[in-house]
DNA sequence: CACAATTAGATTGCGCACAATAGAAAAGAT
DNA sequence: ATCTTTTCTATTGTGCGCAATCTAATTGTG
């Protein structure tokens, strides 16, 4: 009879730390051969995602649903406007502020993207509800974090 | 009567990989601190977890454990080296590889992180019955996506 | 109005991730 | 035993992420 059966915290299979970061990164992988055809990374395919559902927000905005600072963006909208998905403007009213418009080859990317989700529902082998229900868990855990740090 | 309600998949609400990718994320910024402590980057953590549980193994072995190749564990490696937390040595049956060994400070340290799960749990508001059953689910979704890229 | 405090982005530096490539060693084939 | 193929690690280059710092613009206060 044991003490200690296999449910040591420091194990690497019992870490859902663990679970997460390589799921992330299983993700990005799957992700990766599908999102080189629409010439996205992952991050700007999210940063185009943000910009499908509202145009013309400034880098705060997307910092903020996305979850990164300016030193993460900045050069990833450089890069993006570089390969003509974006345009970058200052905002008159307030000129602290850099406004991100999509360009209409942005624009119709988004057609395009509908077989990313997709293809990951095909190869997921989960129903649409099981990975929602995931979705919503994760969400919560990433909160709960996230709040922790701001005590 | 909404044809298309709110289950666009192409809404970032609506994304399981964001989800994903953002509670990694938030992981990393909520361990941070407390691995500072330690001298150890998240990478590292998960490389020291995969020597406490099994000391003086090839390179290899580590990346196929953490889903990681060359370009990454090399120069990671030799930081933690350089750290005075592991040693690595060429190994002498087969000139190949190099095998990664925990230092005495390293051995050491696994005491210390066992703060780095026991915070998480706290913060997490979550049973280690429910983020077990999380656990689970991701690597099963971790593992299709995987598998899937091997066709 | 002047002046301190705050806010939005940009910059620098470091550490991952990963594709692509290279080189040396081992294993397999003939 | 020679030659090919495979395996293991290292290297190079690009793109995130994030802490720390900086600058300029706006807001708040007296």
């Amino acid at each position: 009879m044991a003490r200690k059966p296999a449910v040591d915290p420091l194990l690497l299979g019992n870490q859902i730390c663990f679970a997460v970061y390589s799921t992330a990164h299983a993700f990005n992988r799957f992700y990766k051969p599908l999102l080189d055809k629409l010439g996205l990374t992952y991050p700007q395919y999210l940063v185009m995602m943000v910009l499908w559902e509202r145009d013309g927000v400034p880098v705060k905005d997307i910092g903020e649903k996305l979850f990164l600072d300016s030193g993460t963006l900045t050069p990833l909208l450089k890069r993006m406007e570089a390969t003509g998905l974006i345009k970058r403007t200052r905002s008159t009213q307030d000129e602290r502020q850099v406004l991100i418009a999509l360009t209409p080859h942005g624009h119709a990317l988004r057609e395009k993207a509908r077989a990313v989700p997709e293809a990951m529902l095909a190869s997921s082998a989960c129903s649409v509800g099981e990975l929602f229900a995931m979705k919503n868990e994760l969400e919560a855990l990433r909160d709960k974090l996230n709040a922790a740090l701001g005590e």
